[in-house]
DNA sequence: TGTACATCAGTGAACGCGCGTTCACTGATGTAC
DNA sequence: TGTACATCAGTGAACGCGCGTTCACTGATGTAC
């Protein structure tokens, strides 16, 4: 596991100067490499160059971490379906534009389920809650920008009179749950190894069918 | 984790008669209860009453166990989608009952992954692919039962006449996306807890999306 | 500007844990004669 | 029908592993006077 290509723990310092911010990276490497079982405490320290404990001046404990890590990992997704919303050349049709924004808030979430894997299932990994217990009121504000973009979007396709305002509520976690499903069996489900261009083709069939179906 | 309502793992014989299904129904229970990574073969042995190596005469080793059990969880899916398509009624209009059938394919996976998230998440746990090494050819025959009641379902719509065959290639990986997505959405995605009926008038209405979108 | 001292980031050593897995064994079973 | 023996399911003990976490510490920093 040791890795001679990741630059070594050398530090002259007694002091490491960043090393909550260090952590954070080094724990977001490993989930981008493993998903979020690979945050592992020890591991990142031994990244760092830290001894294990030093990790406890900056994350209560590896449940702090992984938190944290994850919430990079939501920040990053957002990011990705921002810079595909901003790729969008400007559209005349006022409808067409509301139509491309939603196609890009889709086609962004896909392209950083396959570009980073181990992110993804990370940003979408549950807390602790485990399966036998009530999920007690998950009232995590931040985690929901990818979630706004798209509710976002589909207020711009009301906007646009493409879709009627009776189909609105709602409408978020029809769409969500359409891309996200694709996203997962693209990742680890029985799609496993589809070249770009193919997850492409199947991609934009989803969002048709999406925009026929909303 | 001891649980004194489990059967107490007593027996008078030696031989235990038949540890290969019990250590197998051990699994399944701990996938039930925490998923894939709650397969634990010492956990399972101690469940059965036994001592950890015995497990051994039985399964080459621990991930041998979870790929019998993630076989298992899969059968238990397409029964579930099986047991769904019996309770639908006779119906005169062809087209119509081969709809009631496509949507009955979606209930009942919807229906399972919400009754049994554990099963659920394990049937569709990766081998032990890791995210780094390209998947190589999942040769795998079995676990495609409930892959292959939604195509049969999609055929149908076509033979019916309600689905043009120009849009049948490819077909099945749009519906099963759009109820994968929700299935996985609301196991452990942020629609954590939501009670019986609001998911199932969601479903209806993810499944009324696919039925115009395809 | 210089010095004393509180703060606290990182160290060193150790813990207990449960895991998967290996080894040489023992005891019941059922088959061959 | 009875006995010898091969088979092999389950035992007992032990291994090494990496993990998260705790403890008392040390050494650099920066602030108060």
């Amino acid at each position: 596991m040791a890795d001679p290509s990741t630059s070594p723990p050398r530090r002259t310092t007694y002091r490491h100067g960043d090393l909550h911010h260090a952590l954070l990276q080094a724990g977001t490497e490993l989930a981008r490499a493993g998903g979020p079982d690979a945050v592992v405490l020890r591991e990142a320290t031994r990244r760092v160059g830290v001894v294990p404990n030093a990790a406890y001046r900056h994350f209560a404990d590896r449940q702090a971490l992984l938190a944290a890590v994850r919430a990079a990992a939501q920040a990053a997704l957002a990011a990705a379906i921002e810079a595909e919303l901003a790729k969008l050349p400007p559209h005349g049709d006022p409808a067409g534009a509301a139509r491309a924004r939603l196609r890009a808030v889709g086609t962004g979430y896909l392209r950083f389920a396959q570009a980073e894997p181990g992110l993804f299932r990370t940003a979408f990994s549950v807390p602790t809650d485990r399966l036998d217990t009530a999920s007690p009121a998950r009232s995590d504000d931040s985690g929901m920008r990818p979630y706004k973009l798209l509710a976002a979007a589909l207020d711009g396709l009301v906007d646009a009179g493409v879709l009627p305002p009776k189909r609105r509520p709602g409408a978020e976690l029809l769409a969500w749950s359409a891309v996200h499903g694709l996203a997962v069996l693209l990742i680890d489900g029985p799609l496993g190894g589809l070249d770009d261009t193919r997850t492409h083709t199947i991609a934009q069939r989803l969002l048709d069918m999406v925009e026929r179906g909303l």
